[in-house]
DNA sequence: TTGACGTACTACGGTACGCGTAGTACGTTC
DNA sequence: GAACGTACTACGCGTACCGTAGTACGTCAA
């Protein structure tokens, strides 16, 4: 199980990557990150939400309103040239940061 | 240039794995984690400060006081067992966090 | 003897983001 | 017509890192 404090500052990533795929709608992405981790962490409902409106006001995916199998509308979102610009740079900070922490841990032993 | 914002969660991680190696005080703390990251990364006084105290106040380590080359004496600060473990269990989850977000960015190119 | 410098802190408010809880709303299906 | 699945919204909380600022103490040079 991952905690929230983990994975904290990296939904942007997940989702911004999983839309990198093709659009999706809020659900549906939290289906997908459920699954991507292996079920070891279920985003909040509240969380994705706040992310993608987040996202949508940083101008890294636009949205926009699809079909729903049913019940109400989806809203679908899509990634833009800002959000992939933004994703890049995110997955290379990643990387710095990995290295860094990577660097601390050596030798203790999990 | 790392982020605060990337590096988040993973303060106690680094101060726990230093005085893993051997008792230190905060300001010795710092500059080895600036030396660390290869001055990637400047933790701010405050943000350090903030850390032990919280890792004292969960028993994670210990605090004495020691002598000062110059001016005030200095506080130094020594993991505990508890801290030993929970540090073990920080670094399992980092494992957990690292795969997980690597599965996400498959594919993208930083 | 004073005042600049390095070291060792403390105080306090700000901000971001994920969470908890709760509620609304709509369509299909039984 | 009500239960169920899907699709959201509202609101406030807690944690942790940051920014700015100030205090305090000892040494050393002028």
């Amino acid at each position: 199980m991952i905690s929230a404090d983990a994975i904290r500052g990296y939904v942007d990533l997940m989702v911004l990557s999983l839309l990198r795929e093709r659009p999706s709608y809020a659900y549906e992405l939290a289906q997908q990150i459920h699954a991507v981790t292996g079920t070891e962490y279920t985003i909040k409902q509240t969380t994705l939400y706040t992310a993608v409106k987040r996202l949508e006001g940083a101008s890294l995916v636009t949205s926009y309103a699809g079909a729903s199998a049913s019940g109400k509308p989806r809203t679908y979102y899509q990634i833009t040239a800002n959000g992939l610009e933004h994703l890049e740079q995110k997955v290379a900070e990643w990387r710095d940061t990995k290295s860094v922490v990577d660097r601390f841990i050596e030798g203790v032993e999990a």
